[in-house]
DNA sequence: CTGAAAGCGCTTACAG
DNA sequence: CTGAAAGCGCTTACAG
């Protein structure tokens, strides 16, 4: 015999399975003498409790989520908003006893069919593109989906700050006075291409949160021009680059759309000499730790507490979801 | 009725059930006019594909590992060391398709359950303590588990660099032409109480790689005295006010257990006007991306792979247990 | 190329 | 306080 299983139990021990599967699930219902008998055995024969695949077919219930993140895993790792969202997914997980199940994905074809087998009672969808094949996936499913930032689809929940108003309230802030505004922005699609261009159409945004963020930057600048670069990733030191190429063509205010972005411009501005915000005012978005050290102009977001609410969402939580918050914080990095 | 099963469709579609199971696992044995049929009716329906908890009850395999930090979650998304191990268990789950169980445990009574019960074919266990109930928890469980770092128990293998024989070849590099050395160590147990011994005894550490590296100093400095820091954890920030207090005592030369805690050093040396490494000599353990950037003398290993050998192992890879490479990186913050 | 049947290991509503 | 039985939804070796 290779595991001992709970009929095994039951038959040494001369009661039945029911009794062994009540001893572990409901225990003041057994007799002690019972009881105590029944454990004995159990460690005798090396039965270390109820396996939890069966447990969770009989009982229609897995006891986790599953995190989809639209990017190698590392990432998960490395994005400090990303870390900073999880976290608050762990801290709920925890709460409620439940697993936490993390599913990269990458574009690949068996994206699909990875999501779909996780053996979750819902799931989590971090941030995507409109058309991501994943979010007709989990929303088949009958599982409740909680979807961060967006997009917005039938049969899930999304859980965002109001981006297009956030932004428009930072532009108002970043660029007060400047004559030659600029936008340092997440990437359009899942290209990642990076780019300058004059003015992009929304439509060619494929990713919502960032289409709503030059959405609100277009409602507040009107029908003025506005350089935008397209970074790679939301990443400080691999940004630099992009960031070169937009401070040559010499804005006086540039919003990136994260605090690492905005460090990038920060880092960049530094090594020219250009003076924050005299030559060029600089904002961001999220007020991570970093971003209070460093003075940054920027919209706070708590990306643990929509971690949180994600995660009650996934869980089966019902009640409305509330529109998370947010607040320009305004510092020393603009004027 | 609720979610259509794999019966609904077969009954639907006038098939057996098996059938349909062959349609989702070996299509090839299924007639292309049968298997357009069950496809259609499966859509029709609104079936998915076989339920995942009932596919791994009866394949006996469930496609994923668990990991088990023995920390509060958020510590796997912060800690520069565990996110790069991570990040390798993350790439191997990628490549077998596997699933990726996080399961955080912070010593409360629940942890031994919230292990036990999660559905995953084997276990990568985060360096512990030796005492750590959840080391017995897994052992016992008939799955394979990998353990970084340590302790090494029956059952279990552990994949780590010899941190002994490392630590001692670091103490030579630092300690050269010292004649106040100290140690900046990680916490020797659960309660992560900062403060300042005089070279503390080993059996008082109750992490197996802290005690291995005091053990590995101890032998290069034979019987003298030394001064030992101890950190809560394993972080830049917090460190701030015991490396203070340890360098009030005026060391001159301190090896960090891990490059987060060397930079603490070198961060309290600059304030106070130290150099590096004339009045104090500074090395650390990882060698992280930046390590190099700051010049940091350190101890080279890649956790990254160890994440991938840990995954190997957990996923039932047999071979013989690789010993993690590490290697000495001297470079300008030692003599 | 397709099917009948057994069984993965458990839990639960119902009876006694 | 304890048990007989059904069933969670699937896969697989075997037969035809």
């Amino acid at each position: 015999m290779s595991r001992p299983t709970m009929a095994d139990v039951a038959r040494r021990c001369g009661v039945s399975a029911m009794t062994v599967s009540y001893c572990y699930n409901q225990p003041d219902r057994v007799a002690p003498e019972t009881r105590r008998r029944v454990r004995e055995v159990a460690a005798e024969l090396g039965y270390r409790g109820p396996d939890p695949t069966a447990r969770s077919l009989r009982r229609r219930h897995n006891g986790a989520i599953g995190v989809v993140l639209g990017e190698h895993l590392a990432y998960a790792f490395e994005d400090p908003p990303a870390r900073r969202f999880l976290a608050g997914v762990a801290q709920v997980c925890r709460e409620r006893g439940s697993g936490l199940n993390l599913i990269p994905t990458t574009g690949a074809d068996d994206d699909v069919e990875r999501v779909r087998s996780a053996s979750v009672d819902g799931y989590i969808v971090w941030t995507t593109v409109d058309t991501d094949p994943v979010l007709d996936v989990v929303r088949g499913l009958g599982k409740p989906v909680a979807i961060q930032g967006g997009p917005a689809v039938d049969g899930a929940r999304v859980v965002s700050i109001d981006n297009r108003a956030s932004a428009r309230e930072l532009a108002a802030r970043t660029f007060a006075g400047s004559a030659r505004p600029a936008v340092l922005s997440f990437p359009f699609d899942r290209d990642r291409r990076p780019r300058l261009e004059t003015r992009p159409a929304p439509e060619e945004v494929a990713f919502p949160v960032t289409r709503a963020r030059l959405l609100g930057i277009y409602d507040h600048l009107g029908p003025s021009e506005v350089l935008v670069a397209v970074a790679a990733r939301n990443d400080r030191s691999e940004a630099a680059e992009i960031v070169d190429a937009l401070l040559d063509t010499g804005p006086d205010a540039v919003m990136a759309m994260s605090d690492q972005l905005a460090f990038a411009v920060l880092d960049a501005a530094r090594r020219r000499g250009l003076r924050v915000p005299e030559d060029v005012a600089v904002s961001g978005w999220d007020d991570g730790p970093a971003a209070e050290r460093a003075g940054l102009t920027t919209v706070a977001q708590s990306l643990f507490d929509q971690g949180r609410d994600c995660a009650l969402i996934a869980l089966g939580d019902r009640g409305p979801v509330r529109v998370a918050e947010w607040k320009a914080t305004v510092r020393a990095t603009t004027r």
